[in-house]
DNA sequence: CTTACGCTATAACGTAACGTTAGAGTCAAT
DNA sequence: ATTGACTCTAACGTTACGTTATAGCGTAAG
């Protein structure tokens, strides 16, 4: 009894391009062929098929296993042993490859919460969630709480070295407005500079409308705590900050 | 300060290629490029690769990294955490490889025994290693016991499967010599069969010399056991390839 | 200034084991 | 004769570079 291709490939589960690349590689060289060309395999070659594999799912290459089966002389048992030491040392290495991940994810974990107390010195960004909680009082009636949930969710993945990010670039942003601060809240390139900070805290925290940036322009100057981190950088920055907000938003009102 | 590429791959202990190679792709694209077309590295540069490394290391694929890596938003936790799941599958699916490959060998060992058990039903060749021992005896001075220890070393790692074949090819010789008993010892498929006898026995067990031969040539009529097997295909048979196991070293004396 | 040596560049094939079209022929039933 | 299921070969795509091959660049020594 002679079988095709297809017949061969759903008995073996495996695809017919497979059977075609076998017989390419010489693997497995069907037993017959028709004069159209048509493959046909015997049971012998299931039979060799089978083995093939066996060996396969033991994870040994094309080019191994058809020197084991085409040597019967060949020593099967060294290379199983052989290979057994290549599987172990490849699953030692992959162990080695798990700790240090999970390592890396406590670390990342850690690193959140070092860096949310480490960020107290100098400029704290968590003053923003809290705003946010705060104002999400207010507006949990407008934008439902997912909103809330979405910051919370979106920081509490961040690693060091995205705080270390936000933090630098805050600060560019703030040392540009300090550099034109004589020019005035209407100034062009402190506008710039306010429109990009608004982005920055739609990039990092949550999509931060008008409404929402300019409560938080007002919060600098209401809350002692801003102001305090804000006047670090330059006496006046708060009270400065607020007026340019306000002045991108009046300007922006119709979005 | 800016580095070269010998430079960077020394440092970083990668190929030149390599750095060709993630240039390409986009995932660590030089800070500068001189007029000759030279790539110049600089100190952020290396710290990328680093990460770059870090993440390769981990078994992440150079297309995740870039992604990883070019997207600070990207959750990096769950990244991680996603390719620890992936990492202990492929764990796990090895341990398995390992264990089915440990019993291969096991059943390979196991399956000598049981074969020489089985092999006693119908033909045994594990008489021929006997006579190879007792003959050993004698040739040991002759060959060194190296040869004694070739035999075994080389037939304790045969398969059920090479038994077997071992089994089968022997039963084919036996059949054509007795279909040309008729003929006598002289005849030239007789001679032609027992060159492919002695033949085999070099090929599966050891170097046989004319003088091996003819010793085992003796043995089948001496000893009752080979004689009782052999003659089990056909009365008269063992006493037969006595007989042309001579006039077969006869002719071929001057080797 | 020229030569030489070492470094750099691009281009393109090779690797493992098939997956995936694409274009064309085959076989058996209607 | 047509159709639908199946088959064929050919060739590119995938992953992360290694490995030539050919040619230009840069600097120190003669």
């Amino acid at each position: 009894m002679h079988y095709k291709v297809k017949e061969v490939a759903d008995m073996a589960g495996i695809s017919v391009r497979t059977l075609h690349h076998y017989d390419q590689i010489g693997l497995l060289v069907p037993d017959t062929i028709t004069p159209s060309g048509y493959r046909l395999y015997s049971e012998q070659n299931l039979e060799r098929l089978q083995q093939i594999l066996f060996f396969k799912e033991m994870g040994f290459r094309l080019q191994e296993i058809k020197h084991i089966l085409d040597h019967p002389h060949f020593d099967r048992k060294k290379a199983l042993q052989a290979h057994r030491e290549m599987l172990i040392k490849k699953k030692e290495r992959l162990e080695e490859m798990i700790k240090t991940v999970e390592k890396t994810i406590q670390s990342i974990e850690g690193g959140i919460q070092m860096e949310k107390k480490e960020m107290f010195k100098g400029f704290d960004m968590r003053e923003i969630e809290e705003h946010q909680k705060k104002y999400a009082q207010e507006a949990r009636e407008k934008y439902g709480k997912e909103m809330v949930e979405k910051v919370e969710q979106r920081t509490s993945t961040y690693t060091k070295e995205d705080w270390a990010t936000i933090k630098t670039k805050t600060e560019e942003i703030y040392n540009r407005i300090i550099a034109r601060m004589e020019y005035g809240p209407e100034d062009a390139q402190v506008q710039e500079a306010v429109a990009e900070w608004r982005q920055l805290i739609t990039d990092y925290f949550y999509e931060c409308t008008l409404d929402i940036f300019r409560g938080l322009g007002d919060l600098y100057v209401n809350d002692e705590r801003f102001t305090k981190n804000i006047d670090q950088f330059k006496k006046g920055l708060a009270a400065f900050l607020r007026e340019a907000i306000h002045v991108y938003c009046d300007r922006h009102k119709s979005e």
